[in-house]
DNA sequence: CGGTCGCTTGATAATCGTCAATTGATGTGG
DNA sequence: CCACATCAATTGACGATTATCAAGCGACCG
């Protein structure tokens, strides 16, 4: 983990480490603001820790290259990933409340993070009514994720958790104007699984069956969606996870 | 569901609709001024709704009385709540970013609320610090509990979310000051089943065996916990969900 | 080249969902 | 005031979804 500092005289000069890599769709006035309150950038390793949960709340992360993961910690020893990061992502919202971190971030990659001073951000926002904005919906956005992920990891079976996942990872192409039907899983099927509340074995199984139905092609971490129109069918529910099973469950519903 | 508005002239002056139902731990010349932002009280009776998912995000809603839970609607009919809510918390927090709300806000029970104006809000947050930390803290705070539910949801048995979930009851009554041993559940067990992803009969067989096992007295909505102690155990995977079934299973980990 | 890691696939089984029957509470209208 | 319907809840029997256990394979690395 190598923490490179940008002096205060370059925080507002061009080429910026930020460029080009600020949240999408932000006014370009506000870029420029944005990039003057960065203190340093970050560059990691695959599988180390930006920040500990539960450790002093000091930077907001922005993610620049490569992914992450948020992990929580069980009292046991049980632990799940409750987000994966992007770059164009903000890292470490939730540690407003208690000024501490609430979970681990790893890389899942070699990554480059860029990051912002709690402090430095809380008094540039208190008088920056844009700048204000932008990070209580920032926050906020956060909040709606979690949410829907409760909901997925709540009411939905295992096929539709995982066409839910890839319809995910299309529309955050999408807002980056990238190519929505190839991109490249950052993370290893145990790590999806967690996330998903699944095991190894089972997004495995679901990978294959996808493949095999024609909905998506998938080699290692490389996915090509085929069938739009096929995963959203899986997201409604319109398919089953396929188990050595020889036997067909029956339909019935009220007729 | 019944507005009444509460004239300028009023809002500072007691008493107030808020008084004493303001969050907990909050510094007394912070109250004064959030009391100043209340625009109306709204009461609702049980089954009406506060806020419709998809609808204009205009007001953030304080919890005077009674009880409420948040419900995300799914695209084929699935649906799950994603929270619940009891006096002193806040309702709406999620809808800064894209300017809507993210569930509907359902009433548990006959309850009053105390409605704020999201403008009104934004702005006095822009010039006054402390009111801006309370704001960031209570989103922030908001993120940090679906994070949990997210861990909850992913990654414990029926027994353990069971147990979650009564721990955190009592931590809410802590934070009020209240009797922490006993209180009464605003929702039905099919609520609590959708929100712990599990089923009423599930939650029915939960709540069966606690009593059996003496950990908690049920009655009805009305909760006494007998047992910390075993509650905890509980939480931490020393229990099985006891179904009509007569073998145990072994227990084999690395020896 | 041996070892670990990520992944796939198969066989088996447990957890929890589904279906069903029953009860008590609540409310409604005749 | 009493059928009658509806709803919340309990409990049992059964079974499907998905976890667990196990074996094997290729890739990468020291």
């Amino acid at each position: 983990m190598k923490r490179q500092p940008i002096p205060p005289q370059f925080r507002s000069h061009h080429p910026h480490p930020c460029d080009g890599r600020l949240p999408p769709g932000l006014p370009a006035e506000l870029q420029q603001q944005v990039t003057e309150l960065a203190a340093s950038t970050v560059e990691l390793n695959r599988g180390e820790t930006l920040a500990h949960s539960g450790t002093a709340f000091d930077h907001l992360y922005l993610v620049l290259s490569g992914a992450f993961k948020a992990v929580k910690l069980g009292a046991d020893g049980a632990s799940q990933i409750v987000c994966f990061y992007e770059p164009r992502e903000l890292m470490g919202l939730s540690g407003f409340s208690h000024r501490v971190y609430t979970t681990d971030l790893v890389a899942l990659a070699p990554s480059v993070v860029c990051e912002f001073p709690v402090q430095a951000i809380e008094s540039a926002v208190s008088h920056n009514r844009p700048l204000l904005d932008g990070l209580l919906a920032a926050v906020s956005e956060s909040l709606e994720r979690a949410e829907l992920d409760q909901f997925i990891l709540g009411s939905l079976t295992a096929p539709q958790k995982m066409a839910c996942f890839l319809l995910h990872m299309q529309a955050r192409r999408r807002r980056c104007g990238d190519d929505t039907h190839h991109f490249e899983l950052p993370m290893t099927r145990e790590e999806l699984g967690s996330y998903l509340g699944l095991t190894m074995e089972t997004i495995s199984r679901l990978l294959s069956h996808l493949q095999a139905e024609g909905v998506a092609q998938i080699d290692k971490r490389q996915v090509h969606i085929l069938r739009d129109d096929l995963l959203h069918v899986w997201r409604e529910g319109g398919v089953d996870l396929p188990m050595p099973r020889r036997k067909k469950p029956q339909q019935l519903k009220f007729a």
